[in-house]
Formats: C-alpha cells, structure tokens, sequence
DNA sequence: ACGCCAGTCAACACCCTGTCGAGTCGAATC
DNA sequence: GATTCGACTCGACAGGGTGTTGACTGGCGT
C-alpha cells in the first residue's frame, strides 16, 4: 500500500523507512481507530490523542506515522477510491450490447462502495473544505471518472445511439456532480435526500434521459 | 434585518436590545470585514481576533456582537438565500408559455446571485460540515426550492407537456443537487468544472431533458 | 561491547477559543 | 448636577488542541 506521509510533500523523511516491520501495525491501529471513531462521532471531533490512544500510544508517537491528522483521512479515502475503481472497472465494457444494464451497474458499484464506507465518504467530504490534501486527491480521481464517462458517451454518439448535444465532457461533469451531492445527502440524510433504496434507479434516469433523451437506449444492431 | 444572535437558540439575551443604535455600525463592520477577509483567505483561517480588529475593537467585545464566528457566516448566508428566493421569486409562473425560457431564467438568476457571493457561498459550503446551524439553514433553503421544482414539474405533467416517470420530488432533488455541485465546482475552481460562461446552458440542457426528455418542451396550446 | 536506528514519550511553546469581572460613558431620571 | 442604568468595552485567565524537541529504550548487525 502508498505509504501515509504524503501531506506535506517536501518531506518523505519522516517515518518509518522499509526494512523493518514493528511499526506496521501501529499505522494500522490508527487507521482502524480512525475508521471506528469515524462511526461514532464526526471527523473535527476526533483529537490525534483520541486516534492515538485507540492505537495504544501516546500522541507524540502518533507524529512518527502521520504528519497530521487529516493524514490518517487521506489514507483511508486512498483505500475507498481505490476500491471503487476497482468495482467501476470493467462496468462500461460492451456498453453498446445492453447500455442501460451496464450504466445501471456503473452507478449501482459506485453506490454499494461509498454506502460500505459512508463514515470515510462523508468525513472526507467535511474536510475537503479546509484540507487541500483531500480536495486534490479527490479531484484526481472525480477527473479520472469524468473521463471515462466522457469516453463512453462519445463512443455511444459515435454509433449513432446518442444524439449530439452538449460536450460531452461537461455533460460528464455535470453527472458526475450530481452523483456525488445527491450520496451525500442520502447518505448524511441531512437535507432534502433521495430515499437510499431509490437513488441508484433515480440518478440512472437522469443520466439515461441526459445521455439518449430516453430511458431505453437503442442496443447496437450487430453483437 | 435579522438579529445575527441566534446560534445558541436559547438565549436572545445576549446583545443589544432594540431602541440604542451605537452598536449597529460594530455588527455590520464586522459583517464587512468577514466578506472581505473570506476573498483573501478560507474561511478557516480567519480568526475570531482578525474579524474582531477588522471592525476596530478587541476580541471580547467580538463576543458582545456574535456568539461565535460560525454566526457572523451564517448571517452572511442568511443574505444571500434571501437574495436568491427574491431573484428566483416569480421565474416559474407561466411556465407554459415558454418552458425553456422560464427554466432558463430560473437557473441563470440562481448563477448570478450565487456568483456574485461567491467568497460566501464557498465558505457555507465548507462549514457545513462541521457546523450544525449552516446545515440547517442551507437544508431548509434547499426544501424550499426542490418543493418549488417538484410542483412546477407536476404542472407541466398535468399539462402534458412533459412525461411521467421518476417521483417529482426525486427528480427536482436530484437536478437541484446537480446544481449546487456543478457550481461549487466552478466558482471553486478546483477539480472538473464546467466554465463559468457555459455553466447554465450545460446545466439546462440536463434540466430540460430530465423532465420533458427534449431541449424543446413544447408551450401550451392555449395563451 | 558497541554503535546505530526505529520507535517511544514527557514536557514545552504556541495558538485559538470562550468567559469573567472590572471597568467607561452617555442618556434618562430625580 | 448628581445619580442610576444599561449598552458597550477589554485585560486577563482557563482550557484544550496542535506540533516539536530532546532524551530514552531495546534489538540487531558488526
């Protein structure tokens, strides 16, 4: 896994250089400590001493394996992004054999990943705010998405079962976007929200209509 | 205008009472000084002490004003979700006679009012996280706008001008949290953004095939 | 037997917040 | 014109969080 001292950049010295073993378990301590903490109460009331003590050491020792505390969230978002890249993955392929069922599972994958970490999801995007370290990572990997949506629709226009319409990489955006804010208030169930059962076949609609202008996109005639 | 104390909900005990006027010229200083102060640096890095010598007195005194510094924001936002519910005000009377038009005018006025708080309207979004009260008072803005939506969509259904399909609710939610994203991105600048000069056409386009499944709804017969 | 270094923490310096109590001052009131 | 009252002000304190320093430990290679 990507080491955690990442935040301040200039400085990979600090820590624990490869070699030896004792520390790992420590790191991972504090990253459960963290992601059970997280359940319980809200990121900004989560002190290094509470993570450090969860961990079973004294705060100063927390500073060898993190340089801060929004390090510890970094990690843990590292994790989830990854899991859902790795779930979205191959959900676009074939798009043209069945493009509703594959945009449906593109979105149901990405659901059931933030819904298994929503404490994470939702930590991070308290923080994201105030921390640049976060916004950066997530912005990496929201520009990684956007692409590839951008790509498919392209592909869909250029045979013939999209029609024309706005750039593509904005309605891209824009999907995206409305992904994002509508789990979180799902998820935080603060606010005007989509019931959590529903919101998988709702953000679907809208993207089908958006995308096509119909919710049964035509499926390719050879195949 | 509203009196800025009412964070704690308990006590309105705190503060000038009506009748004096010395004190007025401190509170819209420092009112001042905050919307100045959050166009140079975030919102987090603006102490209780900079706004309190801002508006030339000590930061005790600060205290004799607001309750805490999450107050003094969440009077600013309190401005502009009023300045927003003037402008949006009459946008979607008529709806039938020119449904683009309308919708269009609804969300290019939302854009400028927003737009021209945006040091403010950056700033709610990242306390929102961790403060209660701008969750609230943002939650309840936003009940009324998708309550607003949702029955104008119901309108235009009644009249057959656009399909049934998803809850009207479900869908004036999620096109409503589509655009709080998509402009949190664009006046953030940070990530994948849609350029400010095309954001409301994109955001239309999304708007008008969501509900009527065309960028063309038809006007009503009649009128 | 010795040095090195990952790992550890008590103690410190700092910053910010919120509160308390002692004030100042102008405008009614007597 | 003295007195009272309440709006308004701030010095000083207590508390809690962060990040750093410097000294200490113990295992491991030489």
């Amino acid at each position: 896994m990507t080491p955690a001292r990442t935040s301040t950049g200039t400085a990979p010295t600090r820590g624990r250089r490869p070699g030896r073993s004792t520390g790992d378990d420590r790191e991972v301590a504090i990253l459960a400590t963290a992601e059970r903490l997280l359940g319980q109460r809200p990121f900004g009331e989560i002190s290094i001493d509470d993570l450090a003590r969860g961990a079973g050491i004294s705060r100063p020792t927390f500073y060898f394996y993190f340089p801060a505390k929004d390090a510890v969230l970094l990690t843990l978002l590292d994790r989830v992004t990854e899991e859902a890249d790795a779930a979205a993955g191959d959900a676009l392929v074939r798009l043209a054999e069945d493009p509703r069922a594959r945009w449906r599972e593109l979105i149901a994958r990405f659901h059931a990943t933030f819904g298994g970490h929503r404490d994470v999801v939702l930590a991070c995007a308290q923080v994201r705010g105030t921390n640049a370290e976060v916004r950066r990572l997530w912005a990496e990997v929201l520009e990684r998405w956007v692409r590839a949506v951008e790509a498919a629709i392209e592909g869909e226009r250029a045979r013939g079962a999209a029609p024309d319409g706005l750039p593509a990489r904005d309605l891209a955006i824009a999907l995206n976007s409305m992904n994002e804010r509508v789990w979180y208030a799902t998820f935080a169930g603060d606010g005007p929200a989509v019931a959590e059962r529903d919101v998988v076949d709702v953000l679907l609609d809208v993207w089908l209509t958006a995308i096509y202008r119909t919710t049964t996109p035509p499926v390719s005639p050879s195949a």
